[in-house]
DNA sequence: CCAAAACTTAACCCACCAGTTAAGTTTTCC
DNA sequence: GGAAAACTTAACTGGTGGGTTAAGTTTTGG
């Protein structure tokens, strides 16, 4: 087969390990308050292999941010035969556990930080973050809508009703207080509310389906614990 | 009358101004991009009288920062008679001026950037601002209830439902792109669908609430454009 | 084993900026 | 009008941090 040759492979490890220790240092203290120093120590080197690597500290900002682009995105995979409610829950826990890891939480801060710094980060993290997301669940919703479960007349809004009913809460507690991230059961709490509410909105037959939710949240809570 | 003594006036005058000075600055460049030189200018006068009046970058930020907490108040005045679903829709829109303003966008924008190196702050803003507001609310809708008009268990829940449905889009998207402001007509669209999803789920008499709301909406699109 | 590429160490330059000092100038109060 | 307080100007200090340079050392490919 192809080898690949070992100079390259170092290089491109070491890449990444540079990338990394950016959005370290970058979370922690901001772009202002990053030293390049701290980068090349986070990542294990010396600021001349650093700048010999990346630019500079604006280049390294926009290729660190560039390429953490593809990590945030959170597939919705509907389980096909799974009914819908349960496909609900699923996905906004798969949402939540995702939208409040630590350090996506300290992305969304920097990026928020220096939007008017680097207006088109601001732009391009939210078309290929929550944009894309956003996307998927109107998908979904249509396709239920087609199956005669859910009625609503602008895809979009009914899932952005999704989001702000079930993250909207915790997310933006988790931004303001970073030392005091929300535990799952307020987590849990958001969300088992936020779909009753949905599902009574949005519903063909809210009665059951709320039935049907109330079922999943009494076995999640007495079943696994996690 | 009691003359309140001219030194201590302009005292407070000028305090103010650097103060308000300290806030553009500060939300322009985040904390540690500030230069004490230009919060001087912008306030009009020079550094060592900027260091008279607080002792340093830090203790400018902190005060600062008390100080402005004060202004992100907005009361939510009940107008006693009105209808429920007209007060509703006022309400939504005087929050939706207040928290989209431009320099409450770049204080928010700012707090999340320094929450994690000034803990304190976070907490202390969630405290004043947002969660005083959402007390009024519950208290509107506990009101509400009682009368017969809503149907909820938890107030505070219900209450973070009504924010996250008309103004949790919005507002993230306006933290992420300061450039990009949303237009009075993408702000209408979410506080009615917001409004409309919060009263399918959650009034009385869903039907009659929501064709009033419609009633209102159709009013003030023909009536006033502001 | 050798030559080239990549890397490290260590020191350096320079601009910037928080905070200070000392000298004059204006404002305020009596 | 005169003294004290407040302010301004202008220069300075010291530390810091982005970015560079030059010298040796290791790694890699052949």
């Amino acid at each position: 087969m192809t080898v690949p040759p070992r100079r390259e492979q170092n290089r491109l490890a070491k890449e990444k390990r540079i990338l990394e220790a950016a959005q370290t240092i970058f979370a922690r203290q901001g772009y202002s308050g990053a030293r390049m120093d701290d980068v090349a120590a986070q990542a294990g080197l010396t600021k001349p292999t650093l700048y010999q690597y990346f630019g500079g500290k604006d280049a390294l900002f926009a290729a660190m941010m560039s390429a953490r682009r593809d990590d945030m995105l959170i597939a919705f995979e509907s389980d096909g035969d799974a009914p819908m409610v349960e496909q609900l829950h699923r996905f906004a826990w798969a949402y939540a556990d995702t939208v409040l890891r630590p350090d996506l939480l300290s992305l969304a801060r920097l990026i928020i930080a220096e939007a008017h710094r680097f207006p088109k980060i601001g732009r391009t993290y939210q078309a290929s973050g929550p944009d894309r997301v956003l996307a998927g669940v109107m998908a979904y919703l249509t396709t239920q809508r087609a199956a005669g479960r859910l009625v609503f007349d602008d895809a979009e809004l009914a899932a952005q009703d999704l989001w702000g009913l079930i993250l909207s809460a915790p997310r933006t507690r988790a931004l303001y207080q970073p030392d005091d991230p929300p535990t799952s059961a307020e987590i849990a709490r958001f969300i088992e509310n936020g779909l009753r509410v949905f599902l009574r909105a949005y519903s063909t037959d809210a009665a059951k389906d709320v039935t049907a939710l109330d079922a999943i949240i009494a076995a999640n809570r007495s079943g696994a614990g996690a």
